[in-house]
DNA sequence: TCCGTCGGTGAACATGCGTACACTGAAAAG
DNA sequence: CTTTTCAGTGTACGCATGTTCACCGACGGA
């Protein structure tokens, strides 16, 4: 086998042929993800070179990058899901400060993922586009259910939790969002945090004092 | 002059010199504006074919098309910044419901300028990216200002003040999101507006009943 | 041991790109 | 009427791109 290098340092073909394979499809995906561009403007040679293989190569492991594109979401969908998850079992404490922390760890370990997805979510490619919007649609309905099980809200209309879920992704979305903008400067990232804990107590006040003005949809 | 032609359709060429240089700087600017594809992935040929040029006339208008985006930027954000002054005077009867009537019209009759700020906001080229960042900033604190002189909110600090400014404009955003995401089926369109008045009336909700839990940051 | 599978190679192609350059001709300035 | 300005033209260039195709040679099953 050719040796193969990835920024000029060899890489020693080790493990099962399968297990290469696998391999250097997960290089390309983390090459994608690692681009500063948009998937759109991103060069498939551009990936390929990245990783250390030639253009065709590409082929054996994506029919193109709107494919490899939507396999990125999943994955990044995977560790979006993962922090509420955790989130969710979260301590009987502040929950409101358990969770902007975790939201915190979690950016700063996946930071790429969260930037693709918010960079994809609009202007994208119509299939990565697409498979974001499902992947959110989906996450708002889990956490609806999931917000119906709480004790003061188990007489909220199916209507209303999933309006809560919404704006509390909505919310959680806007977090990242500066999250990701802000630099590292502890100052910085201390104000973050507290906007965002103050803002999540601001909507849970509001549910708290909630009463459903009118049932159903104004037609 | 040789006469141009835009989709086949033979432009005149009326009006003083540098009123038609007006009019194809408009051109090439409603042209990228209306493009699907983000700017980093929209090419100078795309942009003057669609207007009726040819490719080198470009640089007559923009020294590039980082340029074309930071002016375009201006321009969406000058919508947005008309919005919010149309909403801040509105009618004294119901707010929230003329609010969200306000942000549907205006996102009906501008759709490309709110897609195209939601779409390089994240993983577009860079200097358009900070332009958007630092318009947002900007918003943000003139609502933040704005808010202080409500009845309700004189007593509130500075800094809660601009957490929730900066929340609504999130919501704001999202809502935004929401509208140009939903098909043209009316049922769809009630739905969203019926939600996005129950998350702003949930959101005034908490603010009416919010006390800061502790003054300034912790550190 | 033999042989099929298959991840990776390398040359070749047509196409689209950004930009340099010299140009044209109508509008504006004198 | 002459001169200057300047938005738009047309050619030409080197370069990067996606995709095709035939090829290679190590791995893995028989």
């Amino acid at each position: 086998m050719h040796t193969r290098t990835l920024n000029g340092v060899a890489v020693e073909p080790v493990g099962s042929r399968q297990e290469r394979k696998q391999r250097t499809r997960q290089a390309l995906l983390d090459a994608a993800l690692r681009a500063e561009e948009s998937l759109a403007s991103l060069s498939l040679r551009e990936v390929t070179r990245e990783v250390g293989i030639v253009p065709t190569a590409f082929y054996r492991h994506f029919a193109s990058m709107d494919e490899l594109g939507v396999v990125l979401v999943e994955e990044s969908m995977r560790t979006l899901r993962a922090m509420l998850r955790e989130a969710r079992r979260s301590p009987g404490g502040d929950a409101i400060r358990g969770s902007v922390a975790i939201l915190v760890n979690q950016v700063d370990a996946y930071a790429p993922h969260f930037r693709f997805l918010l960079r994809e979510r609009h202007g994208g490619v119509e299939p990565v586009r697409r498979a974001i919007h499902g992947e959110m649609r989906l996450l708002g309905s889990e956490l609806a259910t999931d917000l119906g099980r709480y004790p003061g809200m188990t007489r909220w209309s199916a209507d209303d939790l999933r309006m809560a879920a919404d704006l509390m992704v909505g919310g959680m979305l806007s977090i990242v969002t500066a999250l990701l903008d802000v630099g590292d400067h502890p100052d910085d990232r201390a104000e973050v945090v507290s906007v965002a804990e103050r803002q999540l107590r601001l909507i849970v006040l509001g549910m708290s004092r909630w009463t459903s003005p009118r049932n159903g949809v104004s037609t």
